[in-house]
DNA sequence: ATGAAAGCGCTAACAA
DNA sequence: TTGTTAGCGCTTTCAT
């Protein structure tokens, strides 16, 4: 009832078509262990001649490694995250290991269904972009287990001591803001998450805080050191959706007498130049305009739009690195990596008039 | 010598644990079979009391079936993929099977090495965009050794037999060839990658041909029908890569008295856009301009472009469909799945004065 | 250098 | 319903 029984030639049809035993054929096959030249080479031309080619989940349960990596993000077709998987992969691939890739939507329940599935997969390793706030407890449990796993781009609440790679989010909005104050602007609105416990946001340094409040962070203490107090009317709530972050910050930037806007992801960065657009302001003349990511279009749009922008194959590449070393070297504790933003500074952003 | 011994509880232990035998064990735990309402708590109570989770590299191993699929594309980075393969992996999860993304970087090479590891794993399936034009034989034969293929976007070198989902190219092009020549323009334009054989591309429909040959078929075809003879100045040769694709329109287009300007796909468009604006032409008054793909500048930019779009979450469900249904039936042909790409009129096109 | 045999964790055919 | 047993294809002692 089987397809085709042309199906998968084994070490053993080898090594009996090569006229020796299945352990000799074995070791010429996997290339390891001692085989003497004429062995090796009856062996390998058997196995040219029936076309075998090896059964890599056979090799998985034996050697007990699968030389699969699992990668657990909230969308694959995120910019972003496309970009850092393409770093992490093509870094991956070079030392044999293959990625299943999963998109959690920023949903924890998905999430905790995601890492179990690939603990069951029995993946090598894990990379890990956690859904914040709520999370799971299930990568806690993993890493016990004894599962390497390197977070990505943010720390989950209680993953305290998994290593991360990330953009030094804080380090990276700091210097946006300051590139606007160093051109004299004073009255920044900054378009972000507010996270709920904005409050006293300066004081706790939350290792879990989701990217957008480290960045308000990064914000805020700009301006702190510049010596100017802090107006929250000058922080604008927009959401991650470029449609209602646009609404909210059309509608929240009029009354403000801001000369500078902030947006600190690429997506409110995509919403709040719809917003100004809207609001018909002249960029830079009326306003200057400092996003997040160097996206395509911040270079087709006139003026050219001043962006912040982050290393994402770097960043791919270092979290690969940081899993390969974890994976060989599990109990050695690693260190976080966080990569340096850079302002690519355009024509959105001028000297304040006075 | 182990990392640590707390590695995987397994069947037996749960079995031991419920003092029921390995097989029953394995009854409730895989959920077939029979097992008394006794014997299935005993055994559940015992699982969760072990943290038992199945390991689903031996279970493929005895059950022939891997439920992983694979998906060789260019790279995973462009919007088109990524969008696409997100569509693909919803569905694919949404019956159990997970996706191992490898790029090509239209590579031959790397594609029939990465072809060929995806085999070695035993993937239940392969979704495959070939690298066009040279492409490897190796997808045909795995195809011919019973392993399911559907080929995305297009059907490559000695693909002939293998079922394809993909956009209707040539549909696509002529429908937005179409529109520009229902405004009345007569002097279109098209950047494209020109394929060498460009001489006598209307007479062979040469179903290996890649994406943009069968676009600048679908342009030809509307202009032929329209009365209009074909310009071979107004084909524009242009890379695929937006910085080149800039340099070869700006060079171009400038002798041309084109009205019209079609760039067939999402590189292109971005290279005919900045062109246009190196070049100082005014759109849509001195040149209308349709581009290929939704992609966010193209409603960021004033004047808003007008855009064929392609629905690729569909394509990509479509592909996992069309898998899924080639694993369960292998023996039963397939039919291509051409999906219809649609004109988003905005404003970089308008009626030619006259 | 080579071969025999056990085992990875699971499923499934067969008996009982 | 339950247990016994034999694989799936590979790696890996351990003798020889």
């Amino acid at each position: 009832m089987t397809i085709s029984k042309a199906d998968s030639v084994t070490v053993a049809d080898v090594a009996r078509a090569a006229h020796v035993s299945k352990s000799t054929a074995a070791r010429v096959l996997s290339d390891r262990g001692s085989a003497s030249p004429a062995a090796r080479k009856k062996v390998l031309d058997a196995a040219a001649r029936l076309g075998y080619y090896p059964n890599a989940l056979a090799r998985a349960m034996s050697e007990g490694r699968s030389k699969m990596i699992g990668v657990v993000i909230p969308d694959i077709s995120i910019p972003f995250f496309s970009a850092v998987v393409r770093g992490l992969t093509d870094r991956m691939r070079a030392v044999g290991l293959e990625v299943i890739i999963i998109n959690t939507d920023n949903n924890a329940t998905v999430e905790a269904h995601s890492l179990e599935l690939l603990a069951t997969k029995r993946v090598d390793g894990l990379v890990l972009a956690p859904v914040i706030p709520e999370g799971s407890d299930i990568a806690r449990t993993l890493a016990q287990r004894g599962l390497p796993i390197v977070l990505l781009d943010r720390r989950g609440p209680g993953l305290d001591d998994l290593p991360l790679v990330a953009l030094d989010h804080e380090d990276a909005a700091y210097a946006a803001t300051k590139h606007l104050l160093d051109l004299g602007h004073r009255r920044i609105a900054v378009a972000t998450q507010v996270p709920e416990n904005a409050t006293r946001l300066l004081d706790p340094p939350d290792p879990a805080a989701r990217p957008s409040a480290l960045r308000l962070r990064g914000y805020l203490s700009a301006l702190q050191e510049a010596g100017i107090a802090a107006d929250t009317d000058l922080v604008i709530n927009a959401p991650y959706d470029h449609v209602a972050a646009a609404d909210a910050v059309a509608e929240r930037l009029a009354g403000l007498d801001a000369t500078a806007l902030f947006a600190t992801d690429s997506v409110v960065t995509h919403g709040s130049y719809q917003a100004l657009q809207r609001l018909k302001i002249v960029i830079p003349d009326e306003l200057s305009f400092i996003g997040f990511d160097d996206q395509d279009w911040t270079t087709l749009v006139t003026p050219r739009i001043t962006v912040l922008t982050q290393p994402m194959h770097d960043m791919g590449r270092a979290a690969a690195d940081l899993l390969n070393q974890r994976i060989a070297n599990p109990n050695e504790a690693q260190q976080d990596v966080l990569l340096h933003g850079e302002v690519l500074t355009r024509q959105s952003t001028t000297a304040l008039e006075r």
